[in-house]
DNA sequence: TTGCTCCTCACGTCACGTGAGGTGGC
DNA sequence: TTGCTCCTCACGTCACGTGAGGTGGC
């Protein structure tokens, strides 16, 4: 370490033999060097404990960059925290279940978009309801496209709300089902297709399921219950993001995704 | 991401354009990238994730390498929520005072060292007490040694402790100082020495004072506030280790040590 | 004379990120 | 023809740790 500071020239020895090269320190050095030390711990870089020591940094600066590490340390702690919480309950599935799940539940942040989207209702989340409804829209959102000569950036998703709409108390709790197909940035309305931008989700949880839509309920299940096992609460309506959909719907690709926030 | 788990071998594209080298994966290929990356979130290493999705390890090593992480990332938590705190302390001290400290309190670990000692009594842990009593105590140390032929390897260090002794009422508030410089680890006992192991010491907060001893006092509060304003407590007698010692006292250079715990 | 401690390079760590310079397909 | 995206090296990151090979003072 000693070697390391005297490199970059952040605490030099004292004094250098000239004949052996041996580095010698002074007493007063220990304080110097308990500096840096606790600067260090506080997890600030060696450039940025130099620029401390040089007092190249205002009072202002350095309250920013001690601001800053707050934040940043927060983060770590909650990042790590919720890691924690994974692994315990992975030796749990382990205990209980005798293997560890190869069905893997990913954490990531959704990108907003700019989607075209057409809509439609069904009476429940099952692919019984959702099923004679989904497939109709997304031929009509495809057929749209083309006439329009639009021309999609990226995968089919779905996304599904409860409606909250007052106005037809019939309809109340019917889902409305929304078919979505992101396009160019710039985008703008058009007539007979509304677009809209899928706001940014800083945390889903996502799955990986491969086969038919009729079977999928209890992947959307397995998710639910990593959810709650994993110290999270549901946070928002659900994607599907069709991957691949060749002609076999057995062989479909879909990413089931589902907006959480720390429980 | 992909190209490196493409050249370490973790994760090959299902197809390589001969011509253009373009990689291409397969919708399927996404469920074992979502495995890689559950597991690496974890904060397994690329080469554990290798072993264990090429199956590699037994459940048992897995349990083992879960629960091993599970500690791990306790540690992690509770460094980090320590360095939180100082770093916290530290926005308060700038907002307070003005300006952020210059005596840098580290904290570390201090190692078991064996120490030749000798020890005697006094009223108080104030100077004006532990003076008179330390300085011949040092300078009899001293001789004896020499008497004996024991080469210390090591400075001297003071350490006082609360005589929690029944059996002399009268001196049961005193303390006793022990004067006591580290020998070699296999140093037997002796006549006229006691040969002692100082304990290890999972974490100390220490100061470097430079100064005479007769204004020591300031500095160990300093210390003791430090202790209580970053969230621990202290945990055992205190040590004073002296680094240097010239003629003149007020030139000496002493590390102020006291084991600390979490509060 | 033999250990012992120190020295100087030089390379490794870990999971990518970042240019520089180049190229195939629309 | 012009962007655009992809490609391949090669080097940087960060704070040291770890040998290999060598040397001065007891």
């Amino acid at each position: 370490m000693l070697r390391h500071y005297d490199a970059i020239g952040l605490l030099r020895p004292a004094k250098v033999d000239p004949t052996s090269s041996y580095r010698f320190y002074e007493a007063s050095q220990l304080a110097q060097l308990n500096r840096i030390v606790a600067l260090k711990d506080l997890g600030f870089g060696l450039e940025q404990v130099r620029s401390i020591l040089d007092e190249n940094v205002s009072l202002e600066q350095l309250r920013g960059m001690l601001t800053l590490r707050r934040a940043q340390l927060a983060a770590t702690l909650a990042e790590d925290a919720a890691r924690l919480v994974q692994v315990e309950e992975r030796l749990r599935t382990i205990e209980s279940e005798g293997r560890m799940p190869t069905d893997e539940v990913v954490v990531k942040r959704l990108e907003r978009a700019r989607v075209a989207e057409l809509t439609d209702t069904a009476a429940s989340l099952t692919p019984e309801d959702i099923g004679p409804v989904i497939e109709p829209l997304c031929a009509r959102l495809g057929q749209r496209l083309g006439e329009l000569g639009i021309e999609p950036t990226g995968r089919l998703t779905a996304y599904y709300e409860q409606s909250a709409d007052d106005q037809s108390p019939d309809d109340s709790d019917r889902i409305t089902i929304h078919a979505a197909v992101p396009v160019a940035a710039g985008t703008q309305e058009v007539h007979g297709l509304s677009i809209v931008d899928l706001p940014e989700v800083e945390r889903a949880a996502t799955i990986v399921y491969r086969g038919s839509m009729d079977d999928v309920l209890p992947t959307w299940q397995a998710l639910a219950r990593w959810i709650d096992a994993n110290g999270y609460r549901s946070a928002g309506p659900v994607r599907e993001l069709y991957v691949e959909c060749p002609e076999d719907p057995a062989q479909w690709v879909t990413e089931l995704q589902e907006p959480i926030t720390p429980a």
